[in-house]
RNA sequence: GAUUCCGUAGCUCAGCCGGUAGAGCACUUGACUUUUAAUCAAGGGGUCCUGGGUUCGAUUCCCAGCGGAAUCACCA
């Protein structure tokens, strides 16, 4: 057992002594609740006080100002901080004053979970106050809180916070902490959920139907990453987790939706950094008889309706920038980008040229990589991070892309475009290739690259060539990160903050 | 996986060119009936990440490990 600490020992001790005196500190029956710290803060008016008389709030004690006979607190619920005004003769009005001087003054600490009754009033210093008449113990905190505290600059009037709870590891690891104590980031995934809200609603509006489709997936497809694998012990065969959803949602396509698609979980055994987290959350979306010119406007109206929804604008601060997801997005080839950002032209070189620009820029190459591998090597040295405002790139090179139709006029290129915000990849869509012939000899050429050393290479899907074969209308695609999306709508610059819990090492 | 930096009280941090440690908040005791980083007075609290090495002596120096952050690589 862990050694407790000397705040840990008082607080059993008080927990030992709540029971002494009859008080559960752990009551099962509900206490009933009938306003919230946000609403009262929003509404109270003197004129209105008559409406604020039967108070009742839930919440978690976060500071306490004992002045002799009467006490602030600041009680924190789900919608803010209220502050309580408790006087030692009105919650404890006979001869007994133990609910206030032992219970109140002495047993409740930071973090405890209390109910109280009362009504509001404004306080000399104009701060709109609960006046408390019954206070119920609900939850005893046995450890004690970070404790961050605010002040307001004189001179900038801006607010001023001391002691963070600053410390990434422990803000990861205990989220929990982090929500109660850091003003935020309960923000911040609130934000979270009402883009992935919009976003539904959008395609739910379109008439396109949410489905899912299986994490544990015999075949690695859908995408170029490395897997993870498992096992199932009955079949007693290898599974992956999925790296994409792509080729059974196009399976659903060919048997007659018209538009399909899926929010989930996909699993990448990589680096961690601050845009990967090895567990991330994608949208894939398949809407038949559309090519990727289509596409493009359809994202284009998605992001703005989501940031206006979310944000109510669809100019975005992120870090020194404003985004503008109002559309259209400007539009470059890939090699019209390395043109204009890199000033060379790699529409025409060979696999021998393309090393060489490599070299020349101080790409790493090794011998897996193919004509498409080194394009795209040399597409993110020179032109990325130049990519601030929504911007797509289109018309890639046939050998990355597996699983997109042949461009209609290019010769070598498929038709494909990605999304790139803030020098980041946040979307990838393609016009699908539903020729099943051509995919076998894609597939093919993959198991080529296998063989070659590349690890990311997509395996030979017989069933999913089965389904294109029974044929699959024209189709565009799309998958979106939801995590970069978050990151840049709420002002992120890491993953880990936009993810409950993202992966740690173990502690210890 | 590589490099750099970091790991000291519940939290945020200082410190020790080697002699087992400090601050603020939090905590304890007392005072205080409109405070809001409440205030005033007194006080308690530490395997200085872990393991080795050097040394009379290591929290401090060296090495290794563990955990975190940043940059790079892989990737979305």
């Amino acid at each position: 057992m862990r050694t407790l600490t000397e705040q840990e020992i008082i607080r059993r001790e008080a927990l030992q002594q709540l029971r002494e005196l009859g008080i559960d500190p752990y009551p099962a029956e509900a206490f009933e609740v009938n306003s919230s710290a946000k609403h009262i803060k929003e509404n109270y008016t003197e004129d209105q006080k008559d409406q604020f008389q039967n108070i009742s709030l839930a919440g978690r004690i976060m500071t306490k100002r004992v002045m002799g006979k009467a006490s602030f607190a600041e009680l924190k619920d789900s919608t803010g901080r209220i502050q309580l005004y408790v006087n030692r003769d009105e919650i404890a009005p006979g001869e007994d004053k133990t609910l206030y001087n032992t219970v109140f003054k002495k047993l409740l600490d930071l973090g405890d979970y209390i109910g109280v009754k009362g009504y509001v009033f404004t306080t000399k210093m104009g701060e709109i106050t609960l006046h408390v008449r019954e206070l119920k113990v609900l939850s005893k905190s046995l450890r004690p809180l970070p404790v961050v505290k605010k002040t307001v600059d004189p001179g900038t009037g801006k607010e001023v916070i001391h002691d963070a709870f600053s410390n990434p590891e422990l803000r990861y690891r205990r989220r929990y902490l982090d929500l109660i104590v850091n003003d935020g980031v309960k923000e911040t995934f609130v934000t979270r959920s009402r883009i992935i809200t919009a976003m539904r609603r959008y395609f739910d509006d379109h008439g396109w139907l949410e489905v899912e489709t299986p994490v544990l997936q015999s075949v690695q497809g859908g995408a170029a990453a490395r897997p993870f694998k498992t096992h199932h012990n009955t079949l007693d065969r290898p599974y992956f987790l999925r790296i994409a959803n792509e080729i059974y949602l196009k399976k659903l396509i060919v048997g007659g939706f018209e538009g399909v698609y899926e929010i989930g979980k996909m699993f990448r055994n990589e680096g961690m950094d601050r845009t990967h987290n090895p567990e991330y959350t994608a949208m894939e979306i398949y809407v038949a008889h559309k090519d990727y010119h289509w596409m493009m406007e359809m994202v284009e109206s998605l992001l703005a309706y989501i940031a206006q929804e979310v944000l109510g604008t669809t100019q975005v601060p992120y870090g020194d920038h404003i985004l503008d997801f109002q559309g259209p997005y400007p539009r470059l080839t890939i090699f019209e980008a390395i043109q204009k950002y890199g000033d060379i032209d790699v529409s025409d070189m060979d696999e021998d040229q393309l090393r060489a620009v490599c070299k020349k820029l101080h790409i790493e190459v090794d011998s897996s990589m193919g004509k498409g591998k080194l394009i795209d090597e040399i597409f993110g040295e020179v032109v990325e991070k130049n990519l601030i405002q929504p911007t797509y790139i289109i018309d890639y090179p046939i050998e990355m892309t597996p699983l997109a139709k042949k461009h209609r006029e290019k010769e070598g290129l498929v038709e494909r475009f990605e999304l790139f915000v803030n020098g980041k990849e946040i979307a990838n869509a393609y016009s699908e290739l539903n020729d099943p012939i051509d995919q076998r000899e894609r597939f093919e050429e993959q198991l080529r690259l296998a063989e070659r050393g590349d690890d990311e290479a997509m395996g030979m899907d017989e069933d999913f060539l089965r389904a294109l074969e029974y044929g699959m209308p024209p189709t565009s695609g799309l998958g979106i990160g939801i995590d970069r999306l978050t990151m840049l709508l709420t002002n992120q610059t890491s993953i880990q903050e936009v993810i409950f819990f993202p992966q740690m090492r173990d502690e210890n």
